[in-house]
DNA sequence: CATTATGACGCT
DNA sequence: AGCGTCAT
């Protein structure tokens, strides 16, 4: 199987954290009062006592679910305590569990190589290095292990667990002694994960579950078997079994649309079922039956054998920001007046959270877009009027004002919405508004967007002479910062921000698919994608289309002037020929005496 | 009238 | 650029 001394070289041990009932314990942290009884956070509460979003687990044993009306929650659960999540600008407002998950995985990514905030209350990890570390020294292990309280190699707290959960996890799975199994990295890794969890109790006060194991897939798989404030890690040598009966639409990216087709039209009951069908055969189902799409075959074919090659990436700021609200049944907006109203009113929340970001992670926003639903229209059919189901969602975008205060944001807004809400929107209503900052850019001056600028002057310039260096935004220096104790060894400075690569699923190396389920070891061999086996020539054909992004070169219109001001003058002479030499003269010096008036 | 608000990302 | 899917 999978203990090839490469596979264990190679395998990494990668964390899935999840906070437990957050929203309720960041209510509970507030108000201790509702510690150990069932309470549930609602928005909204003037409807049916409002939508449950979060619940304690006391609420959950008295049988309340998520979604259900607070109403509802007391039928079954008469003293359940219902919290409502703070309003502003007449909207929910979730500042406070955005900041709340913010002050755990600050302290996640100074206790990891790597922390990937997820959403509001999940993210992973990667703690190779440090399990490894911790490997080469017996003896703290043993004694870091004894202090963690971590159980290796004995059945843990599987009460509610059937037989065969029970077996799989814990039940003598991990052997730590033995240094050439991946088990041992895992076991040095729950260790790991054990000092953090504590480290974030500590620090803020809250529980997290996690998952532990040698992808993102497999930690995010178990990261819930034990909630709440439990750890589960899951060996290598029982994931073939596990897979073998776990339903389809329990993994991740298989619960929706996709996972029902193939319950529906391949009788595919169990992740491991899919193992039948060859990357051929998944690729023949996408052509023939569009089942499934092409890009997703040779991701499934991994994930069903508990490959997953995903790496975990550095960044706990979010990459885009957004807030909206839906406006149901007859709160539904009618006229161009009610949208910009709450357009306004969103504008507030979205310029408060780009400040934010710009404050705590010097983010800036290049890109603002705005999106609504409207409502079904009712069409007239043999005489008959009938409602067609189906809203209609559209979104527009537009260049994020250079400073993103609400105004200048509702402004932009409803400039390129009054074009686009005509009388049959207004008539049928509006029915949801969103509003939202992307295309997020990592800076480090005060002045707006004056990093952006310079990256891209040196990057229309041919030349990037060392010289230029200190023009780029550089990663923040890691603080050499000192720890005693235990804490000393097994935390890590801050990781910088570094933006994404844009993965995808199937083009990504790691092709090859074994036939030992078992196997989760990293293929980096670069094979044949289900792509280009079937679309050789098209492949070809659109490269230089897509994958090949010529990028844009600095226009006047891009400038803004009180950016250019600010430059030193030799840059802004770079600014200029940059510029020049891809414009007409006349428009050129034409534009120079205009250029106050900005796109 | 009623599963909200918010992310990430793939496809075209 | 805009729409669709998935997740919680």
């Amino acid at each position: 199987m999978s203990h090839t001394s490469k596979a264990t070289e190679r395998a990494r041990c990668v964390v899935h954290v999840d906070l437990d009932c957050f929203y309720v314990q960041v209510e509970r942290k507030m108000n201790p009062e509702l510690l150990k009884v069932p309470c549930a956070v609602v928005q909204y509460n003037k409807f049916q006592g409002g939508g449950i979003i979060a619940l304690s687990y006391e609420a959950k044993a008295r049988g309340v679910r998520r979604s259900m009306r607070g109403n509802d929650a007391r039928v079954v659960c008469p003293d359940i305590r219902l919290v409502t999540v703070p309003t502003a600008n007449e909207k929910a407002d979730l500042t406070r569990y955005r900041n709340a998950g913010s002050s755990v995985f600050e302290v996640c990514a100074r206790h990891s190589d790597l922390c990937e905030r997820t959403s509001i209350d999940e993210a992973y990890l990667d703690i190779t290095l440090q399990a490894r570390t911790l490997l080469s020294n017996m003896d703290e292990f043993k004694r870091r292990l004894r202090l963690s309280g971590v159980m290796i190699g004995t059945e843990s707290n599987l009460a509610d667990s059937d037989e065969f959960e029970k077996e799989i996890f814990w039940k003598d799975s991990l052997q730590p002694e033995n240094n050439d199994t991946q088990d041992s990295l895992l076991a040095a890794g729950s260790v790991i994960v054990a000092e953090i969890r504590a480290a974030v109790k500590d620090k803020t006060g809250y529980t997290l579950s996690a998952g532990i194991s040698h992808n993102k897939m497999l930690s995010k798989l178990v990261s819930g078997k034990n909630k709440p404030n439990k750890q589960t890690v899951l060996s290598s040598t029982k994931v073939e079994k596990l897979l073998s009966r776990l339903p389809l639409r329990d993994l991740n990216g298989f619960g929706g649309k996709l996972g029902d087709k193939l319950i529906d039209k391949c009788s595919i009951k169990y992740v491991g079922d899919l193992k039948k069908y060859s990357l051929m055969k998944l690729a023949k189902m996408a052509i023939g039956s569009e089942i499934v799409r092409i890009n997703s075959a040779t991701w499934m074919s991994q994930a069903c054998r508990g490959i997953c090659t995903e790496t975990v990436k550095s960044r706990i700021a979010a990459k885009s920001i957004s807030c909206g609200k839906t406006f149901r049944g007859p709160t539904r907006l009618r006229s161009i007046d009610n949208v910009k109203e709450y357009i306004d009113k969103l504008s507030i929340e979205l310029a408060e959270r780009l400040q934010n970001a710009k404050q705590k992670h010097r983010q800036v926003a290049k890109l603002i877009t705005v999106s609504y639903h409207t409502g079904s229209k009712t069409v007239k059919r043999k005489g008959q009027e009938i409602n067609l189901t189906g809203n209609i969602s559209k979104s527009r975008s537009c260049r994020c004002p250079a400073t993103p205060n609400a105004v200048n944001i509702s402004k932009a807004v409803m400039q390129v919405l009054e074009k686009e809400l005509d009388s049959e929107c207004i008539r049928a209503g509006v029915t949801c508004l969103y509003i939202g900052a992307s295309k997020l850019e990592n800076v480090r001056d005060e002045a707006t967007g004056i990093d952006t600028l310079l990256k891209k002057v040196v990057s229309a310039s041919t030349a990037t002479s060392e010289s230029d260096s200190h023009l780029y935004i550089q990663k923040p220096k890691q603080a050499a910062k000192r720890r005693t104790g235990i804490e000393q060894m097994f935390t890590r400075p801050l990781t910088p921000y570094e933006p994404n690569k844009k993965p995808n699923r199937s083009l990504q190396a790691a092709t090859r698919v074994s036939n030992d389920g078992g196997d989760i070891q990293q293929k980096e061999e670069t094979k044949p994608t289900i792509h280009n086996l079937f679309f050789r020539a098209k492949s070809k054909s659109t490269k230089s289309n897509s994958s090949i992004r010529i990028q844009n070169q600095l226009t006047w219109n891009q400038v803004d002037q009180t950016v250019f001001r600010e430059l030193p003058s030799e840059l802004q002479k770079e600014v200029m020929s940059s510029i020049r030499s891809e414009m007409p003269q006349q428009a050129t010096r034409r534009k120079r005496f205009k250029w106050s008036q900005k796109p």
